[in-house]
DNA sequence: TGATAAAGTCAACGCTTGTTGATATCAACG
DNA sequence: CGTTGATATCAACAAGCGTTGACTTTATCA
């Protein structure tokens, strides 16, 4: 039906809309808002337009498809990592605004609350969620200092992972109708303090 | 409906095993540990020694059995709005003990897990997280400071069930393996800030 | 005792799920 | 033309789910 080959071979670089894609994106959205387990091959396959049996076809299984499609923005990685070389005084702020920013922009939030959502229920998800705190947001704290890094590290995934949760699927309020910048500042000592303070 | 037999054959009145309780602890502990979806009727049934249909005939649907046996034991709500009334320098080290001891019960952590973990797929178990938020925390907070008060407690909500989220559920090292008082330790300082320090 | 209701089991229902194999469509290339 | 290989659909599968109604067992009590 809504099969649209306008540039099928041309040198199109970010090949913008295969059916491929569309399956993915489908899957992100629901992923993030249903978690693993409510979120359907059906359901995502209507969503992209196609049947479900092509899902599994393109993906191999449920599975590949969360894993393939749930992989962060490598650009999210290096903005945490690159943290680690402004001012110490303020880093606590300006991880603060990435994560912010990160769960503000559709596509990276999509990424990391269907990880967080379907961590619940799904081991893989699970394991997801882990990496994200100790790869990415690691990197960072031992780029800043040697006192016990992994913990300070597990502990802003904490608020960071409850930030989302609080903010994004509960919807606390007023926490969730909260404006960006009013979130930054709340959560900024919080961070400062778990990523370079001494910690007791 | 569930009418209760006072005395059924003598005067036990803490009534420990009956086979209604018997229901009731399985379910916690599966809810608790795979979420709402994963955990099943028959698995509960199973656990307890009985058919998946006296389930359905003691609490109406798995719905019910959910809402029935997830609710939050009133010794928690009480000790959280107990803490208002000491110190008030300390207060956030004695809500890090009152919060990291409830993961610490399996009773309590049954239930505190079971709604986060459910929280993610089901929108009852949603709402109980966000009642647990903004009536329990939101009572404490409200008895310590007049500014912006239900923000505060979405914050310390936000910690809290991170803090849940990646120790018991997604179990982050070395934050899940860390011996309590470390974590009330680390914990404490942030719930100070979010509770009665100036918000930013 | 027998009546009555609760406690408990059993088999089956309707439905949804992930996955599969057979089949169709269609552009590309010899 | 015909073959090929990717793209896509369809119907069906086996399994698991919550739930239901009929049934048996057990215990209480007039």
């Amino acid at each position: 039906m809504s099969s649209e080959r306008s540039a099928k071979r041309s040198g199109r670089r970010p090949g913008p809309t295969t059916t491929r894609e569309a399956i993915a994106a489908a899957a992100r959205r629901q992923f993030a808002e249903l978690g693993y387990d409510r979120a359907t091959l059906r359901g995502i396959a209507g969503e992209a337009g196609v049947d479900a049996a092509l899902v599994v076809r393109f993906y191999g299984s449920k599975d590949g498809l969360f894993q393939e499609v749930m992989a962060l923005p490598p650009a999210v990685a290096e903005a945490m990592a690159g943290l680690a070389d402004g001012p110490r005084a303020t880093v606590g702020r300006r991880l603060a605004e990435v994560i912010v920013g990160m769960l503000e922009n559709p596509q990276s939030r999509s990424i990391v609350l269907g990880r967080i959502r379907s961590a619940s229920s799904h081991p893989d998800a699970a394991a997801l969620v882990r990496e994200l705190v100790t790869r990415d947001v690691g990197r960072l704290v031992a780029a800043l200092t040697d006192d016990e890094p992994e913990t300070r590290a597990g502990l802003v995934g904490s608020q960071v992972v409850g930030l989302a949760l609080a903010r994004h699927v509960v919807r606390v309020e007023p926490l969730a109708s909260l404006p960006a910048a009013d979130v930054i500042d709340y959560l900024a000592p919080t961070f400062q303090h778990y990523l370079v303070e001494p910690l007791r």
